[in-house]
RNA sequence: CGGGGUGUGGCGCAGCCCGGUAGCGCACCUGCUUUGGGAGCAGGGGGCCGCCGGUUCAAAUCCGGCCACCCCGACCA
């Protein structure tokens, strides 16, 4: 591709909408813009890089056995009448065609594929299947946000697999977590597979492909010693115990003082030794009582779970600030690490805290794992120190079970001639965010700095000066003996000056840049560096270039 | 949905408090000079000041309503 009369819109500065390094960087760079509020327009450099992406997940989907298809993104909605899903999903787009039918903007396709399946799959000599396409999803997301991070619609590798049973399942599953790890690993992200939660709606079991990155939305704690890995929705993690001073149970006045942080300062008492208490309103449970160590926060999710999926608001009543658990009249639920500590809690008595109170004893809460993993927290698997850190999903699997198959009649006859439903499992990637992942974790203070495989182009070759007919013929022939050797060549021949060449060459950040200039009257040589590692150069002959570009190690990783 | 912020040529911003008919840098066009890390000089084009309404002789500026976008939180099959 020649950039002089390309749409490649480079900016010179950060757009004032731009937070996340990788927005930045992305629009910066002249890979997308956006239309509207996570709705964006990928421009010919980023769609390439999305090409690329999808060029792995093909390689490896079908290595694994899946077969590419395509699902509509407008479907009926009846299917989702049947599954059950078209009440009570907020992010689902509805609309009504011309004669008032409703519609639906797919967001996912499990009910697309039972449809299918329920047609096409007999008997257990038809299993097992993988299926899947590379296909947008719409979304009605509550706030998209940083970029191609969150978006409201967005293209997904989505696969589902078809299994007569159990091991079966186990065995599509284990093939989807070995292609998904080829995935990442050939784009060239640092990732973790973490367990993750598995929602509202059921399932026997998920893991998420996280990336980390500074804008990552999710948090994930790890373990260094054991390679525990696991969604803070649902990590647990061992704090270390305070020490407990001897404390008989007796009350104390704490006028005006309601936070921990007051209380923790009006007594001089540690955080650690006080009991934070929450009230927490479930919509079937009603009123619940929640305590977690005053340091420690609570997780809600984690809370949702122990309530049994219930829904549950955060009640702000007045007396906030004095509320305990001894002689509280509502159930009480304690985090499972307070369990025969001695601590500080509210009296239940407005401006009175009490001192000596030890859950279990004083009341009897139920004990669950509620508070949220914080870095340094003992590991559950092997007791070393736990890290957190922020990550972004770029892909799960799932073992969805008998849901949708069930709900859409999708059955085989097995080896006994019994009906049975078809067991299934579905796993996505999310090309974008591998892509602003990428960005995130590789770039430097001058742009983006490419993985080779995902890199738009391979090469990018700067004309130093337009008005040297020898410099053009040099680079024309680089261009068109890249193309020769197999390497994506971008030529910059735009009648720029060299400054501005070099600035875009480095914020584009393609793997390797050869430079045409004066060095090429002078010595009779062209430039060649790594992006990745700016500072060294090789100076070769034209006639030495490809094979030159061919030998750096940055191909040799991806390919 | 709650909290905060921002809307002014293509991009980044100033002007708004204190009302008088819009300015700076970059980009763009023309000419000359320049050519290895975002050039210089000269000339030039381009703005419903987010939208609607109100106040006023007069509104980018004051008041009311609405919309859009960004950030934090809730939410995230």
């Amino acid at each position: 591709m020649r950039l002089a009369k390309s749409l490649v819109p480079t900016l010179r500065e950060d757009p004032a909408d731009a937070e996340a390094l990788s927005h930045k960087l992305m629009l910066r760079a002249g890979l997308v813009r956006q239309l509207a509020a996570g709705i964006y327009v990928y421009l010919p450099i980023g769609l390439r890089v999305m090409e690329k992406i999808d060029a792995i997940i093909r390689e490896e989907m079908n290595a694994i056995g899946g077969q590419e298809i395509s699902m509509p993104v407008l479907q009926p909605a009846d299917i989702w009448q049947k599954s059950g899903r078209w009440e009570g999903i907020p992010e689902m787009f509805k609309l009504q065609d011309r004669y008032g039918r409703d519609m639906v903007l797919g967001m996912t396709h499990e009910e697309v594929i039972a449809w299918l399946a329920a047609r096409e799959i007999r008997s257990y000599r038809d299993l097992p299947q993988i299926w899947y396409q590379i296909q947008t999803k719409e979304r009605d997301e509550a706030r998209p946000r940083s970029g191609v991070l969150r978006t409201r619609e967005f293209v997904m590798k989505d696969s589902y697999t078809l299994d007569p049973d159990l091991a079966a399942l186990e065995r599509s599953y284990a093939a989807h977590e070995g292609a998904y790890r080829r995935i990442f690993e050939r784009c060239g992200l640092r990732f973790y597979v973490a367990q993750s939660d598995t929602g509202m709606m059921g399932g026997l079991g998920a893991h998420e492909f996280l990336a980390p990155c500074a804008a990552g939305e999710d948090e994930i704690a790890i373990c260094a010693g054991c390679g525990y890995a696991a969604n803070v929705e649902i990590a647990r993690g061992v704090p270390a115990p305070p020490g407990f001073p001897p404390a008989s149970r007796e009350e104390v006045a704490t006028p005006n003082a309601r936070t921990i942080a007051e209380v923790s300062a009006l007594l001089k008492v540690d955080p650690r030794l006080m009991l934070k208490s929450l009230l927490y309103v479930g919509r079937r449970t009603g009123p619940v009582l929640v305590l977690v160590r005053g340091d420690h926060a609570l997780h809600e999710r984690k809370l949702a779970r122990a309530l049994g999926g219930d829904e549950v608001r955060q009640h702000l009543g007045a007396p906030a600030g004095s509320v305990g658990p001894v002689g509280a009249h509502v159930p009480v639920l304690a985090d499972e690490h307070l369990r025969g500590g001695v601590y500080v809690t509210g009296a239940n008595r407005e401006g009175f805290h009490l001192r000596g109170v030890t859950p279990g004893r004083d009341f009897e809460p139920r004990f669950v794992d509620l508070h949220t993993v914080a870095a340094g927290e003992a590991c559950v698997e092997c007791g070393k120190p736990l890290a957190v850190e922020k990550v972004i999903e770029v892909g799960n699997i799932f073992k969805l079970g008998t849901k949708y198959s069930d709900a859409l009649g999708a059955m085989f006859l097995d080896e006994g001639g019994k009906e049975q439903p078809i067991i299934m499992g579905s796993y996505g990637i999310g090309p974008a965010r591998i892509a602003a992942a990428a960005v995130e974790q590789c770039a430097d203070a001058d742009g983006i700095v490419w993985p080779a495989s995902i890199a738009p182009f391979h090469v990018h070759i700067v004309v130093v000066s337009l008005r040297d007919a020898a410099q053009v013929a040099a680079a024309e022939e680089v261009y068109a003996g890249c193309r020769a050797a197999g390497l994506d060549a971008l030529l910059d021949d735009r009648d720029e000056r060299p400054g501005v060449k070099f600035k875009d060459a480095d914020l584009l950040g393609m793997p390797v840049r050869v430079t045409v200039g004066n060095a090429l009257a002078k010595e009779g040589v062209v430039e060649i560096k790594e992006r990745r590692a700016p500072r060294a150069e090789h100076r070769v002959a034209r006639d030495r270039v490809i094979d030159t570009i061919r030998g750096l190690e940055v191909f040799r990783a991806s390919r």
